[in-house]
DNA sequence: TTACTTTATGCAACCGATTGCAAAAAAATT
DNA sequence: AATTTTTTTGCAATCGGTTGCATAAAGTAA
């Protein structure tokens, strides 16, 4: 246990000494505070650099009680949808002034569980939260609540009404997607969905229901597979399929991993995509343009979304918690038709 | 502007009334300061849990100007390796009390450059870097330095007498790799590389180059392509294979995106892998197994890789300065053998 | 010149845990 | 019982900005 910096750190304290002014000043004037003198600030800020000063921020930390540092807590940062919602945060709280404290949950509510202690101890002001597959509640964010830090929640949601959420519109992306589906003729359509407790995949789930209905196709409930839309659930329900009497002529997947996976395997078994049925997935993940045949599916940004996410959190905390703030921010997304649902 | 914590927060002093003891007793007994008696230990440890007491990590980095914190710079989060990499480091560090700070530079430099600056104000207690695309040299990474702060690099190295390095053997790899393309046959590989500055892949190109030597091929320059490794990279380099006149029976591409991209614009200008040419990569990126063919690749555990570089991070902390550490830690890594390199 | 604003700066008490050193309490020894 | 040793605990200064309030300086009006 040494010490890992030698050298003295240089304080306000110092600058203070060496302008013959008080500590105080410098310290308003290094933060731009408009009572000091653009006269004085310019000395202040001459000599901070010329000190080499770099700004402590526990001192201020411990006297204001803030931090300035937003936590954020994701299932899994493997994803080019959850990089760029990364980088459309870090973007617009870097600009802010807040600093990002990422972690990842592996879809468990238990390592969840733990990051939300961490990110309490580490005295977050605010939490952007997208949930893990498992976690069936939001208990372990009551401290947050309690204690009045802002808390919200980004594409895997929970409705809460102290929580804005950061979504698409799942229900109408799905809804769309099938209604296509059902026009490029499709009539047997399943669906393999996520956790039904998840707002994305139980939304998904209704958007397609809803456009089998209102075309006047009666949902079977053999339709719909729940799984962990893992390439193995992919290859596990592909294999059910070509053991069905009667096989759907379409199949909507929840997410681009499995939906490939499926295809992959039902092409292995003889069942060929687009000709002998349809398939179809969600997120627009890479894989989905470099399978054959390419995926149709679902894109939605998540620079945006990540934008939005931390933009809202810090109007929160700016603007104090007696502000109104909308309980949903809906985003665009889009229908990408691709190969695998051309007849 | 409004305090967004509206109760007390309890504190040691507190804690020491209501048990009449000193603050200072508090504090060695919530760490298990030996010099405390367990009996009294158990009464702070009761009293902490009853008044909802929370640890102020400010006013202990403040007094003793270490922050228990990791900095980690990577080019992007979106890959599974990544993913991965994060996933151990997270948990080594957890496990030895340290926390990690995460931000990506896009792979440019600027960003990087940045990206040290906000580690540098937030006062990381050491650096674990995977250094960008486009960066040159490490003076940005000076002032870490010059406060003697560890500063480690992993994957995309730097070698600096200074910093340790975790990587694989991509030389090895490389080596392995373009040996087993001879031996399936090929005689005129090319190469695509990355920006020959990453030691990734000039290391890549080396063990290629060797492999073919030691075969008794005659490496010749235009079998080498230099670029961003991109998907889009990998079109334009299948379109300028095509338009050769004499076109080379194998490929081995420094990784997985490009690659794939390559052998798939091979594929839609009649080139068939692996019939016609011969493609590899390098990662084992999920891509690589969704591809048709499937692609072959050189895999390298991410998780074990971020557990190694926080161990030794976390070990240089600990240890202090003045303790022998290696110059470099080499991983393990495998040649994953597919379909795009059957004959 | 005096009185009143407006603008700039300083004082000093925080924020909450840490730790060297001294002293008190308890245990062991003579 | 007195003395020495060991174990526990407390004192008080410290880390480095922040900010309400007071005061000084400069500017304006009367």
């Amino acid at each position: 246990m040494s010490t890992p910096n030698e050298k003295k750190e240089v304080t306000i304290y110092d600058i203070a000494e060496a302008l013959h002014i008080s500590a105080a000043t410098v310290s308003r004037g290094l933060k731009n505070h408009p009572a000091i003198k653009q006269a004085t600030k310019d000395k202040i800020f001459a000599q901070a650099e010329r000190m080499g000063y770099r700004f402590n921020t526990f001192a201020r930390n411990l006297r204001t009680k803030r931090t300035y540092t937003i936590g954020v807590i994701v299932p899994r940062l493997n994803s080019m949808f959850m990089s760029d919602v990364i980088a459309g945060m870090e973007k617009v709280s870097n600009e802010a002034g807040y600093e990002l404290i990422i972690s990842q949950s592996l879809e468990t509510m238990e390592k969840e569980m733990k990051n939300a202690v961490t990110m309490f101890n580490n005295r977050v002001d605010g939490l952007l939260v997208s949930l893990a597959y498992t976690t069936t509640g939001i208990d372990h964010f009551k401290r947050f609540m309690d204690k009045n830090i802002p808390l919200i929640f980004f594409d895997r949601v929970f409705e809460h009404p102290n929580c804005p959420n950061i979504v698409i519109n799942n229900h109408k992306a799905a809804y769309e997607l099938t209604s296509y589906l059902i026009q490029q003729g499709a009539r047997r359509i399943m669906h393999i969905a996520g956790n039904l407790n998840r707002n994305v995949y139980s939304q998904r789930f209704k958007g397609y229901k809803d456009a089998l209905s209102d075309a006047g196709i009666q949902f079977k409930e053999d339709w719909l597979i729940v799984n962990n839309l893992s390439a193995e659930d992919g290859i596990r329900t592909a294999k059910h399929i070509c053991a069905l009497t009667e096989r759907p002529d379409a199949i909507f997947g929840a997410n681009d991993t499995c939906a490939v996976a499926c295809m992959q395997e039902l092409r292995r078994n003889g069942v060929y995509v687009p000709k002998d049925m349809l398939v179809a997935g969600f997120n627009n993940d890479p894989i989905a343009t470099v399978v054959e045949p390419n995926l149709t599916t679902v894109n939605y940004r998540g620079h945006e979304m990540g934008e939005v996410a931390a933009r809202t959190l810090i109007n929160l905390l700016n603007e104090g918690s007696e502000q109104q703030t909308a309980a949903t921010i809906v985003l665009r997304h889009e229908l990408i038709i691709r190969d695998s649902t051309r007849r």
